[in-house]
DNA sequence: AGTAACTGCGGCAGATGGCCACAGTGGCAG
DNA sequence: CTGCCACTGTGGCCATCTGCCGCAGTTACT
């Protein structure tokens, strides 16, 4: 195949340049930005076919970024990748027309594999099943944070009202590591 | 006004039952389908502007059901609710067209809040009425537990592991917790 | 009998949570 | 401009909770 342009979004430039090597050395034709003015300038001039982007870029949320992303290259396909992953970041990151949506850590593998998955457009083999596990209970509780924390907007303080607990307490919670969603497995 | 017409898919006829209620009592006028079939023909002859869909009915796939319901009514909104939820299901349910998806356990609020969210059409005459308080944590985890207790036929050991955590802890959750907190009522 | 599950319980060290306090910021009314 | 107010980040204290150990008793199946 011919080399295929894809932008990396992200702020961590260590992760950036990794997960960039991984992916020249699978035939990618690779370019990063590190905040989302330079991630809309090389938009627009490299006009790239593919693109990682970080959920959180310092303060800026990737999400707005997509749809600019798409105005610039309309077949532009982005899969959001991000170290805080929860549902319903999720939910909002597809509705926005994210191609997909990975939590870190990936394997340079998993983010191809996004990437280039859905050219037949949600094929009813792929048809991913439910695990048989109910949610751990850390992992219940991160999502229902995550849901309530997006109902405002990212107000810490109001959702720790309608959650009851201590703003502290959330605070805390947030900074900490998210739950990775199958526990039992190392990568 | 003219009510809301809602269908449920559930195979879970308890639940189905609970959340009917709920609902209806938040103004929607609730029809309720356990099978894929039953969906589909309720579908057709009500032309439901709502939906709330189970991902995992019986050997089916819900997700399977979204685009037919879609082909038969429009506009239908639908609203993925899962007890085994995660991200790639989410991921998929909304690329195949789910308005929202959110993990069981979940308040009648809450479904509403998803259901109405961003919808032009609804007239938010009596629909909203309903309290915007989402479940604290405390509750939401007590919640998840028991229906997983339930799952596991009581056992506690079994409960403990799919939950990911100690039986000890388990036990000790379980043998204080005078369940209620805020006796909250469905309707 | 032996094995393997489950259950209840006690205890301990370390993690976590609730709470207070303080500082800095930004919007807004007076 | 000047408070007032709400939000955010941070550190610290102390009570509670959790993870993990062990032990004993029970039940069921081999």
């Amino acid at each position: 195949m011919s080399e295929q342009q894809l932008l990396i979004i992200d702020d961590d430039a260590t992760f950036a340049r990794v997960l960039a090597r991984a992916l020249s050395s699978r035939g990618f034709e690779v370019i990063t930005a590190s905040n989302a003015d330079e991630a809309r300038a090389l938009t627009r001039r490299h006009q790239p076919r593919y693109c990682v982007l970080d959920l959180k870029l310092g303060e800026e949320n990737g999400l707005r970024l997509i749809p600019e992303l798409q105005a610039l290259v309309p077949e532009i396909r982005v899969l959001l990748l991000t170290g805080y992953a929860s549902i319903a970041t999720a939910v909002e990151a597809i509705k926005r027309g994210a191609h997909d949506y990975l939590a870190k850590p990936v394997d340079a593998d998993a983010v191809v594999r996004a990437l280039l998955d859905g050219d037949t457009s949600a094929g009813d083999e792929d048809l991913v099943d439910a695990p048989e596990a109910p949610l751990a209970l850390r992992r219940l509780e991160w999502e229902h944070i995550q849901r309530v924390l997006t109902e405002c907007d990212g107000n810490i303080s109001e959702t720790a009202r309608r959650l009851g607990m201590h703003r502290r307490t959330l605070q805390r919670k947030l900074s900490k590591h998210p739950v990775r969603e199958r526990p039992e497995q190392e990568d």
